[in-house]
DNA sequence: CTGTTAGCGCTTTCAT
DNA sequence: ATGAAAGCGCTAACAG
């Protein structure tokens, strides 16, 4: 009996299946091929039933999927990579033992899955040149997205290999505060900024200093000083302590600043591993917190909440900027931007604090 | 002038190849037969030139390297997965916000990095289908390896899966404690659990509890139960508390076990986590640590230094096990495990406790 | 609505 | 030592 040519009888079609099957799936992986051949249709008629099914008659569509269901067919993602498909989505990032990029990672290889597209993070470190090698790699496997989770502004090098990315039809969403020309998903920093400034210096304080980092985190530090200057504070007085996104050097420079400078009574770190090194750094000098010094910091990671005492900062939701990010990349025609707004959370660090 | 056809006069030849340059790398990207056709060589040469270069002449290899770089060739993975090649490695997790999967995978990365292959992360969540599925979905992309980091004892399905990979010329390595069948990274939980179990009996301490979660925790717990046994305590009278790896679960259940029992002046908790949230609902109910109660956990995740106090934990080497991960997923022929030692960290949580 | 056919870019026998 | 040629598994014209 040819295979295939019986298909509306039951019980027979069932057991006829199942010796197919046997025969198929004893050794190599199942192709689309085979379920063309077992159902009795051409790979053509298969592929269009496994993609979205138009132009197929519903009796071939059913006997299709009941084949590549018995059979357990999966599709090669490199063959339809190699054909153009584009199914997965890539996340670049730094370094995936932070909390927000781990988080942000998280959020959207859920989504993706409730999507049903492929999610998978690249770490791809923090070097221009093997960044773009990453990346140019990556494009062969011809993804759907790929979504850059905070970039610095090394958008020129890597902004171009992205480009030429876009240009043979891939989606770009990049994350975080610089522009980049893609479409990106941010947190409204201005504003949150603006606010957390407002409770400090409504804690009477008027000597605030500021530790930030080199990269990401300059548009909070200005918009800081931006609040400080309408609060009739001049930029200029503020200490502005730079250091190297790490806590223990958080810790050292201000040490290093306190000593030789007891002029703050203020301190806001642009993210709140700088600002548990901060803490670190006063509680050890026996300075109290928040009677001498109040602390803020920006992004509401879990430590900050169990830190003692509890650090007053800005909370991000990490997770609906995954679920944005995803959304935007699989939008054929996604808003240039998504800016999500963020949340001021009072603890001990500067509470009571007046 | 046929390409290719000049090799060997330094200035012309440079400016030739600039004007193929120019004309490859106008439009699509550059394959391996754009290289083939510039150099003047067949693809095949090419690609053995490409891939380690046995079985070509020192001069045509020069000369297809230099156009290939000339080019900026990069060779496409989707074909290479689709004519069978391995490449990439895959780190399957179950979530990558914890810290010690995170930094794992992050240590692969670097690992791999150095070693030239691309590693990927894919988060495959704890549902089993979901993690089968996404497992044969990679497999179609030929992987040289899969890493399988903190499998849970579900190796019935997914191990199946990952069986079938290893049978089409797959590498497999799984991390952490259940045995699978696969070569084996892990910690010695056997030797510093004991370690950590006579340092608490060492205070003086004869009525331990224990909290631990339903997974891969399990050996911790027994490992524990038996030194307790060696040092005249009945297991079958140290309160076992069961949560769901959660810091708030433990917190809860912690509240209630105290609540109901006040018999114990030692908790070990088989995580930090856990031992975190435990810490957490002791401060809260007014309980001292370490006088009333010493606290101890497992892995020294960066928040147990900076808890109040210090917690005391086994400190796991988790770059360590990324690293060994990768070399053995590298190896034609790894060990069957790589088992790393761990350091017990005594810190406020149980110190001067006596 | 369905089948035939021509590759996508690469590796690898098999000749030479 | 080199090249010609046959596909890997799939999709998308193009015919019917």
């Amino acid at each position: 009996m040819a295979p295939g040519t019986v298909v509306h009888e039951g019980e027979s079609v069932r057991l006829e299946l199942r010796k197919e099957v046997l025969a198929v799936t004893a050794s190599r992986p199942v192709t689309l091929a085979d379920v063309a051949r077992v159902a009795g249709v051409s790979t053509s008629t298969t592929s269009r039933v496994l993609n979205g099914g138009a132009n197929v008659s519903a009796s071939l569509r059913l006997r299709v999927l009941a084949v590549a269901d018995a059979l357990g067919y999966v599709s090669n993602m490199a063959a339809q990579a190699l054909r153009g498909r584009r199914r997965a989505v890539f996340t670049l990032v730094p370094d995936a033992r932070t909390f927000p990029i781990a988080a942000q990672a998280a959020s959207i290889e859920e989504a993706a899955r409730a999507e049903g597209v492929l999610a998978s993070v690249v770490m791809i470190g923090r070097d221009t040149t093997a960044r773009v090698s990453r990346i140019q790699a990556l494009r062969t496997l011809k993804p759907h997205a790929i979504i850059v989770s905070y970039t610095e502004p090394e958008v020129a090098t890597v902004g171009a290999e992205l480009q030429r990315f876009v240009d043979e039809g891939g989606h770009v969403v990049t994350m975080g505060e610089p522009k980049t020309g893609f479409p990106r998903v941010c947190h409204d920093d201005q504003t949150t900024v603006r606010l957390l400034g407002e409770h400090l210096l409504g804690l009477g304080r008027r000597r605030p200093a500021i530790v930030t980092d080199h990269g990401a985190l300059r548009h909070r530090q200005e918009a800081m000083l931006a609040c400080f200057a309408d609060h009739g504070i001049d930029p200029a007085t503020v200490p502005v302590v730079t250091v190297e996104r790490d806590s223990i050097q958080a810790s050292q420079a201000t040490r290093r600043f306190i000593t030789a400078s007891d002029s703050c009574d203020l301190i806001y770190a642009t993210n709140d591993v700088l600002a548990l090194g901060v803490m670190d750094a006063l509680t050890e000098m026996g300075v109290r917190i928040p009677e001498d010094i109040a602390v803020a910091g920006h992004d509401d990671i879990p430590l900050s909440r169990d830190a003692t005492p509890g650090l007053t900062t800005v909370a991000l939701d990490f997770a609906a900027a995954g679920r944005a990010a995803l959304a935007m990349a699989l939008d054929d025609d996604p808003p240039a931007i998504t800016c999500l707004a963020g949340r001021l959370v009072i603890r001990g660090s500067t509470a009571g604090a007046g």
